[in-house]
DNA sequence: ACTAAAAAGGATAAAAATGGTCCTAAAGGC
DNA sequence: GCCTTTAGGACCATTTTTATCCTTTTTAGT
């Protein structure tokens, strides 16, 4: 419970291979997703999604495909994820405070506060940069 | 994303309000689910669980119900949540290692492995018997 | 014994989320 | 004009979530 979908996990893992290429590098998309192991037309959604956040830039036609919009070691493993998953929050009264009425005086919810807030500390702290040279996936 | 489904936001709601009883009192289920806003038929599969594994004791017939088989401030948030929704885990690959045959050398696997214990710390750390205490749920 | 109360357990089902696929359009290089 | 490649939208199968309902079992009280 409480996982990462496929498209989270997708979507860090081919951000991940495209860091890999020589900074500025056009790579294809059915390269990234063959190297990566995921669903080709899954990850042409993600990696659109991505182009409109300005992580990505894409390029149509012949010679096109996809290169890093911005140095990877300005993206961190938060704004990945939550591109794709949206706020990051174990729990509904998390993200919208106004979910559930007894939020103010509900000691639960302070801890999935606590558990939140830790979770971000350790996503911003990483970047796809480090995550890049530093894995070794096939 | 990664949020606790109803299930285990009852189970939590459930639990508090049945500690809320002076301990050891039998409490019915259509009380605790009145007061704890959750659908009786719903909340009778969570305490079933519950019963099963030994958090509360139950009682047929006239006269029954439910009561805290342990004293509150022996269980804890995350005893209570695994109870019902399974391991607490940010990705797949952390309750299951095979679930990936990347683990062994990936960088964010290692990131989630982190997150996870920050987790459980924090729930480890938390217990019925305070959220039952400090708060003022309805 | 009889009856009412209450949980146990199993079957069922609607709704939502997940995990994709497919097709057409648009854009760019030759 | 043709080929390549991404963009965008529609669509769909499966799984998970979120329940409800019904029958059975157990117990207390009379
Ligand atoms: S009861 Fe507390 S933890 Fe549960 S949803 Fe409401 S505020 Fe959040
Ligand atoms: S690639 Fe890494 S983070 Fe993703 S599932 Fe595999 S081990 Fe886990």
């Amino acid at each position: 419970m409480m996982e990462l979908t496929r498209k989270g996990e997708y979507a860090v893992r081919g951000i991940i291979h495209l860091a890999r290429q020589p900074y500025g590098n056009v790579a294809l998309l059915s390269d990234i997703a063959e190297e990566a192991d995921i669903p080709q037309t899954f990850l042409a959604k993600i990696f659109q999604q991505f182009a409109k956040l300005g992580f990505v830039n894409s390029y149509r036609g012949s010679g096109g495909g996809f290169s890093l919009a911005r140095p990877a070691s300005t993206i961190t493993l938060r704004q990945v994820v939550e591109a794709v998953e949206g706020p990051i929050a174990p729990n509904r009264c998390i993200p919208e405070a106004d979910a559930c009425q007894r939020s103010a005086t509900c000691a639960v919810h302070t801890v999935w506060r606590r558990v939140q807030l830790q979770a971000l500390e350790i996503l911003d702290g990483v970047t796809i940069e480090e995550l890049a040279r530093e894995s070794n996936i096939q």
